[in-house]
DNA sequence: ATAACGGACGTGACCACAAATTAGG
DNA sequence: TGCCTAATTTGTGGTCACGTCCGTT
């Protein structure tokens, strides 16, 4: 089943902009977008038929959506979770329909607008001010934020930030295509299918990393039962210990960004139990056992007058 | 200026049980 | 190594109790 908790350090890049995570699949362009530039390009071509990115291994394209599990997935994906067992084939699922034009990845586009305007300024240094801003913040974010912090002046001088727009991509390495020599050839995903990003991760180093992470197609992420993330390095996996002053701005306005728009609002994991609670007897709000609930409602209704009328018991 | 009071608001605990996960044979 | 079964853990929502904040007296 799908787990909420855990990272996902597979997820596609964008085929426009290269930096960011894709967030749809477009079919006309039989391109990978992120929000950004999917608003963009779709701008002068929004008759064209898109679907969001698979949700576990968010490299392919959404085929079906998982009623129970709140979840589109491809079809690779949706054959392996949904043959996991007899329950998880009862799942109910529908084909994925193309979004409407104006879909956006919000966080995406934030995110890029930041970098964006970093870089058109052609300062990509933290602001005087740089460490002034985060005495708000949380004691382990302060320390997600202070782990490998190691700013290099002089090779943002040299020029590594001149790449693409919003991009902290290290153009010393070369782009791997996943889509052709991972997941169509075959590529055998981590045991552990994920979905979505934890904000207890803090600064989770997507695209910041994307050069390392491209490396570290090896390293499998474990959530225990406890919640407890474990990252398995292989030794061939080279840990991003010296961030670049790019890398260490894009974390940090990435960062900033996200903390802007947390979403605190409740996130439903598994729709088939959230359907299930609404439908449970309760009494003052609590769960009930059937047998007992179904004996307050017989001693309720005993109590009642017989022309008694407009009390609703809750249950 | 200070204390007491009360209403508004936010937060966490509680409950049962299907589903998911893990452990052991 | 893979399969099966049993045991354990997780996640779900409405209500209540409690604590905090803030305005009024």
């Amino acid at each position: 089943m799908l787990k909420s908790e855990t990272v996902n350090k597979w997820a596609r890049s964008c085929d426009a902009c290269r930096s960011a995570a894709s967030a749809v699949y477009c079919r006309a362009d039989q391109a990978y977008l992120c929000g950004s530039c999917d608003a963009r390009i779709h701008e002068a071509a929004s008759q064209h038929d898109r679907v969001g990115v698979c949700e576990a291994c968010e490299r392919a394209p959404a085929a079906l959506v998982c009623k129970a599990d709140s979840a589109s997935l491809c079809e690779a994906c949706d054959a392996e979770i949904h043959s996991a067992n007899p329950l998880a084939c009862r799942h109910h699922r529908v084909p994925v329909q193309p979004m409407p034009y104006g879909y956006s990845d919000e966080e995406d586009e934030a995110g890029s607008w930041l970098l964006m305007n970093t870089i058109r300024n052609g300062d990509a240094r933290p602001p005087p001010s740089f460490l002034d801003e985060y005495l708000d913040l949380e004691l382990e974010d302060y320390n997600e934020l202070s782990e490998g912090y190691s700013y290099n002046n002089e090779q943002h001088q040299q020029g590594h930030c001149g790449v693409a727009a919003g991009s902290s991509y290290d153009d010393s390495i070369v782009p791997v295509d996943y889509h052709n020599k991972g997941y169509e050839a075959g590529y055998t995903y981590p045991a552990s299918l994920t979905h979505t990003v934890s904000t207890d991760i803090g600064i989770v180093p997507e695209s910041t990393s994307e050069a390392s992470s491209m490396k570290c197609e090896a390293s499998v992420s474990h959530c225990d039962k406890r919640g407890t993330i474990e990252l398995f390095t292989s030794p061939l996996i080279e840990a991003p210990t010296q961030l670049s002053p790019m890398d260490r701005e894009a974390r940090v306005l990435r960062y900033k960004e996200k903390k802007k728009t947390r979403k605190f609002e409740k996130t439903i994991r598994y729709a088939s139990r959230k359907a299930y609670a609404e439908t449970r007897p309760r009494i003052k709000g609590r769960f009930a056992k059937r047998k007992t609930s179904q004996g307050q409602v017989d001693q309720i209704f005993s109590s009642q007058p017989d022309n008694a009328y407009g009390v609703v018991p809750s249950f």
